[in-house]
DNA sequence: TAGATTGTTAATCGATTAACAATC
DNA sequence: TAGATTGTTAATCGATTAACAATC
């Protein structure tokens, strides 16, 4: 009985906007078919592991010649729910915020941002980055009107699991989360979390081991 | 003699400041000690992997009492080397950058801002978040000046290489890269790069498939 | 045909989890 | 002493890498 939303190849899934990306580029230039080693030179991996990677999004290769670019795109697009756009609202259109709204890669990735929410009065009733900004209080209210896939969680931690409960009570169903709060929500609910810090530790760590290695 | 600067257990030193966040909070209201099922909740995983993670900075523990929290912070601290705090410059004082400035908990984890560069003259000679900021094309004089261990690159994308070369040679080691360019960089300087579109697949591809299997 | 590239099957590697003895 | 918790040793699991046959 228990729903299980977990994703069996993590790695994997997460490599595929890299793909994507490259081969945009490579569509763009009028390529038709890619090998494995060349999108693996591109994302600094090695060819066998492209090649692992592409059978999850099942598309098949010819010998000598390569893979469908064309086909490579739509299935990973597919695999991912990119093909239609993906409404979303973002809540707390502070400075980490804006400068989501302001993330022009994440556009073109099917995400569209319809509606921004903040209790600063000063950002109401305007517009940042094309995107309209109403009163946290009409949250609840709008939420209603709306087609809502996706809600983008930016406002101060302290706030974050009551703005979480109210999105969860409107029928949001994924939350991508910036707070450093760690959100409760029920099962059918999906959270993703980010975090700078995890990043920042693995380079600290290294440059401290860079430097004590260099010492000697 | 390759100079390896590869980490060996990344996902623990990717749990490590979680652990340190958690660890100042009880520090705080007065606890000595911290058993690895209560720090195992805390972080939403199982406690024998809390004590493999503990084995990694080599703290004991005591069985009925727990490990001593101060030693543990300690440890955590010096392994990543954040005991004592580490200049930066950041360079790129858009969206982006700003709400990194504005990120206090950056701070509290030992990383401080000394400057931030851009070419917009509107930011020039102004101070963000108590950090004032310079005209790029300064960024090599100013460098010179100061003993930066870290730059954070905020540029667009088809300046990051540029900006990163005359970094290189102003003997900055380590580079945050939160621009969507991949840098080519000599051996000893190590680089972060953030992105969020693997965190965002990772949530389309659960929500992809929540949304199927309820529609059965 | 020859040779490059895919795709399959097996090996390796490292992280997580389990079991349980040691210890306070 | 009894029982909770650590720490060690082994098992499992999944991702990556290797080897090589199949194919165009």
């Amino acid at each position: 009985m228990k729903r299980h939303t977990k994703i069996d190849k993590l790695p994997t899934v997460r490599r595929l906007p890299g793909y994507l990306s490259i081969l945009q580029k490579l569509s763009a230039t009028g390529e038709m078919f890619v090998s494995s080693s060349k999108l693996a030179e591109k994302m600094g991996i090695i060819p066998i592991l492209v090649r692992k990677d592409i059978e999850l999004i099942q598309v098949s290769g010819t010998p000598r010649i390569g893979y469908p670019i064309k086909l490579l795109i739509e299935r990973i697009e597919n695999y991912l729910g990119w093909g239609a756009s993906l409404d979303a609202v973002l809540i707390g259109a502070g400075q980490l915020g804006s400068s989501i709204l302001a993330n022009r890669e994440l556009n073109t990735l099917g995400l569209r941002i319809a509606a921004g929410f903040d209790n600063d009065s000063r950002k109401m009733k305007t517009s940042v980055h094309g995107v309209p900004i109403y009163d946290s209080a009409r949250l609840e209210e709008l939420l209603k009107t709306m087609h809502i896939g996706l809600a983008i969680l930016c406002v101060p931690a302290v706030y974050a699991q009551n703005v979480t409960d109210i999105l969860v009570a409107s029928g949001v169903k994924g939350i991508w989360n910036f707070t450093s709060a760690r959100l409760s929500v029920p099962e059918d609910v999906i959270t993703q979390k980010e975090d700078l810090t995890p990043g920042y530790a693995v380079l600290s760590a290294k440059l401290t081991r860079l430097q004590t290695s260099a010492c000697r």
